[in-house]
DNA sequence: CATCCCAAAGTTGTCTGACAACTTGAGGTA
DNA sequence: TACCTCAAGTTGTCAGACAACTTTGGGATG
């Protein structure tokens, strides 16, 4: 646990936040003063400060302005869309046990709407990944993992196996920053249902998911199309708050 | 503009928000140093920092100890899930004229689902509004609200029209601090299609949502359902950086 | 006795100044 | 040319002070 190269403030949120998610200050109460807590954290006021406005900006803290600083008992979600994580933790979190089949790793040609994404022309050859997860031997997700082969070639697609891409390219100094995810519901094509083994036509909700680094290049295109109902997808929506024009 | 109550540090990154958004620093250039920036603004450094801390943790800043702060360049997505809004903001953000037809408000007993979001007994009497929303004349989403009848009582729903929810709550003192929203693919049902005016079984991307106040009190459940692309609903999700195990 | 008012204590918000930690680039040196 | 060193510039953290606001409780008032 524990990234030591971040910064102080980053430090002081984690270590509150484990202890909010472990309930040690319950929903609604409020919290020790800011210098109390900074004299226990054994930081100064403005570190504090800075790590509960991220606690805050993460809806989980509250600030009232001379009247201290509240728990807001935002509900914990097993899967929240808002955060970036894989298919795998995504099967883990509902308890059940992730695996994979079919993999195959290729060089294909890149179609019209992932050669977009990366900026490139379309029909440039790309890594592709092709695989079918699983949630306790059920077969749930059909997914396709598209990325430039300098970074990544199909050999190296193909060890992965079980294994997060975002690990591997993180261990390429190209962490994923952030993605973007477009959501559509589609119904299974002849080729998704035979692979997913459901009739074709099947309900299915599809993930168009662009990942970068910081930076904004992109690094990974994604598309996975999930059976309807196999997972509940949820996404925490902060706002609206006070509304403005009143 | 400007909500004059908020603390300066929103205000100050509301500020910025929009200059980013205005697209006035180009993608991945470095800001004005922060003495500079906190000139210019004439606020002291500490207060941007705040806001700098702000904008940080919604990605679209990125700050390099000893080297500077650096414009992320993350998408400006019309519709974000992860604020929460309200459909006349969605149809309204993709530049066609939200409507509003066949509104009707009721006082209904409460479905089992609602019912358990509000953390009560099924079939208790709630205040319903059924909408349907237009964007420029055409018919795209069906929607549901429903919501406590000592809150909101069916003839104050049905004066509501075109305005928000979310309006209404807050001029009640109930901001809506949060939402969770969940989401899954649908088919359209005999009652639904006709009211849409499409045929049944009609692809349908459909959004159960619970709204609470920043106490964790729900105060809203809706029900949407969206026609199939129109609109496209997207997700910014964070994460997940430099991997932990490494 | 009930009610209102107000002052004091406690809290978060902001400001100022200083120094530490780190990055970058220019210049000198081998 | 290649490498090293150092100075300048940047963000990170700290400390202290005061402002702005909320809450509480006691005292004056009816």
């Amino acid at each position: 646990m524990s990234t030591a190269r971040s910064s102080l403030r980053h430090r002081i949120a984690d270590e509150l936040r484990e202890r909010l998610e472990a309930g040690e200050f319950s929903a609604g109460s409020r919290l020790p003063s800011e210098p109390q807590l900074a004299r226990t954290l054994g930081v100064s006021r403005s570190s504090l400060r800075s790590a509960i406005t991220l606690l805050e900006a993460d809806g989980l803290l509250r600030r009232m302005h001379g009247s201290g600083t509240f728990v807001t008992d935002r509900p914990l979600l097993h899967n929240d869309l808002s955060q970036n994580f894989g298919v795998s933790d995504l099967i883990a979190a509902t308890g059940l046990d992730p695996g994979t089949v079919a993999a195959r790793a290729a060089r294909e040609p890149a179609p019209a709407d992932v050669a977009g994404a990366f900026g490139i022309e379309a029909g440039t050859p790309l890594s592709v990944l092709h695989r079918v997860r699983t949630a306790s031997g059920r077969r749930v997700v059909e997914s396709v993992d598209w990325c430039r082969e300098e970074l990544l070639d199909p050999s190296e697609l193909s060890a992965l196996g079980d294994g997060s891409l975002y690990a591997a390219l993180s261990a390429q100094g190209l962490a994923v920053h952030h993605g973007v995810a477009t959501i559509s519901p589609t119904v299974a094509s002849a080729e998704t249902a035979k692979r997913l083994r459901v009739a074709p036509g099947s309900l299915l909700i599809t993930l168009f998911q662009v990942d970068s680094t910081v930076l904004g290049e992109v690094v990974l295109v994604s598309l996975e199309h999930h059976l309807a109902g196999a997972f509940q997808i949820s996404v925490y929506r902060r706002g609206p708050g006070e509304i403005a024009g009143e």
